[in-house]
DNA sequence: CATGAATGAGAGTTCATTCAT
DNA sequence: GATGAATGAACTCTCATTCAT
């Protein structure tokens, strides 16, 4: 791919992203995308057949971009206070209102069940247990947390996260609600 | 209404159902509709107008099943029991592959999210925390749970099981994972 | 026909008519009139197959109740007063804005011209001529008015009103300039 | 808009011309057009969103042409000649049989009247006026007419066409008929 | 007679997709 | 590569008309 077929495709996405986050996945046609794009209808063709394989490349832009946000997390911190970062930082992501992706990911989801073992929803919330897991088992090992089974318990701190995300995307929920549930999250393996 | 139109209503209700389950939300056509009911375009329209309202019956009709399947729960036994057929009432409905209204429900509160008030998936949800709040206190009362704050509980219970409901319909849960996280759940609220 | 057909068959026209008067011909439906009439939809084809039938009832019962308005017109007038009540009757028909009928007119007879020598506004129009003929031979009679050729002269009025009546029908015209019209053709055969 | 557009639509307006010459405005359904100009479905709702918008231009057209006939008109005639050829022009265009315009044009006002202004009857009508009215002032300059009032005048004889044109678009007029009251419309301002 | 549910034809409209330029 | 006109399939919705009750 040339250059300008790089710049180009990323001028579609993000314009696309634009697009899922206000209407969602299904109800966004290849015509929402050219319109908000400013190119031709077959111009865009030329790039994605459909608005899955665009939806995903949006995806894939988005992850990037996360990666350098998250970049400045490194440091000299204990796993205690990372942990308390990365729930900071889901809060942050659950309480988004503008520009957020979420009901279009849960509607390509739903919509692409079927897909091989590539779940994006599936993954992401994989990838959270991870790194939960290995914060509280850190956390463990500095006497900071107590925590029989880490494992165990990053997996139902995902699920508790998980649960306030859909309710936002489907209804709504207040900073405060978030940051109890975090807290109680905390002190279920914080060290008296 | 006469009882012959009720008949009709109630058939197109079962066909569509199906629909919804099947499909989702926001993919149904009122084509869709009319081919599963086998009954002519024009004879839909005239009971509902759109996918929406017609969407709004097949909930009320579940509910109405919901609360005829769940008398019989009734009886002698106790908070911590009844909690427990609570629980795996949830399990089924979790883990429930077929039939099961989840998505379409997701994709039309994703939709209607300015609706007034009347946000399905809050309601549903504030309803399952008063039931367990209930429950818990009962189970205090009784000596069998220890729990300072009752329904703080109940709504960090309810997300864990929001979270796995949403997983098991973008991706998939295994039975054992759900019975881990309400034995989980459970034991944090048992007197040992 | 029973007397109760009789009076819902009025009841049916009147109430149509008001659609008429309207909507105009072209765009009222059969369900139009059903719901104007709050009577059933079968109901409605057992008096009348289509809207053409049922509009030209309604025209018969505008004729016997504007015969009904003029018969008390009779009386002791010269030709001259005759013929300026005519013209007034004229203006008011003409300036009519609500539940007039002339919309629904035109677009009947465009639509059925083919029709047998039954044309309604042809009728209308040589009804007009010859009364203006023969009031005007009466006034001349009379010595009240001069005029060579009635007959010629009351064609030409008549096409006078009924372009004035098409103006007010698509556009609209002001009483003044209908009354100007109506000085002007005066003095065209009134002896100074 | 491109020359091969500027192309189409001319194909479009003639073929949708003829379709209202043929049913009037209100019976036209952007199905017939599409089958008159043999395009396809999408394809005219490339260039108009209903019949009005493509009626609007099917006027314009037909006005552009009218400029061009009259355009040999000019020379050195008298305004009496002129008023006359006018008159000529106009009782061609009231029995015209194929290819007018009349019935849409009327049924296309009757559906609009409430448009801003725009009313094409009432333009068409005024615009008569001032022809006639220019036509008579200079042939009382000339000494060949004798009239006091040339507007007033003016608008009679407007009212006379528009009532022959009514008269023969719902129903039907003789040449003869249109030859007698043009020639009295003449007699009564020319000079003996 | 009267009702109104039911049917099915047909109009309007939108888009995914192709293709000549 | 890029464009955007063109196509045609699919969906929504409305009504005239029928018919069992």
């Amino acid at each position: 791919m040339s250059d300008r077929s790089a710049e180009k495709k990323q001028h579609i996405i993000k314009c696309a992203r634009e697009v899922f986050a206000q209407k969602g996945f299904l109800a966004v046609t290849m015509k929402d995308i050219v319109e908000a794009c400013e190119i031709s209808r077959g111009g865009l063709y030329l790039y994605y057949d459909n608005t899955a394989s665009l939806f995903l490349d949006v995806l894939k832009y988005d992850e990037e971009d996360a990666e350098k946000d998250s970049e400045d997390i490194s440091g000299d911190m204990t796993s205690a206070e990372l942990l308390a970062v990365f729930f900071k930082e889901q809060k942050k992501l659950i309480l988004r209102k503008k520009n957020r992706l979420w009901r279009a990911i849960y509607e390509y989801c739903f919509d692409q069940k079927d897909a091989p073992g590539e779940n994006f929803i599936q993954k992401q919330f994989d990838g959270g247990v991870r790194i939960i897991e290995t914060l509280i088992a850190g956390g463990v090992a500095d006497g900071d947390f107590v925590c029989e089974d880490p494992a165990a318990k990053a997996r139902g701190m995902m699920y508790v996260l998980e649960g306030m995300r859909l309710l936002s995307t489907a209804s709504a929920i207040s900073p405060k609600e978030v940051d109890r549930e975090i807290l109680s999250m905390m002190q279920e393996i914080v060290v008296d």
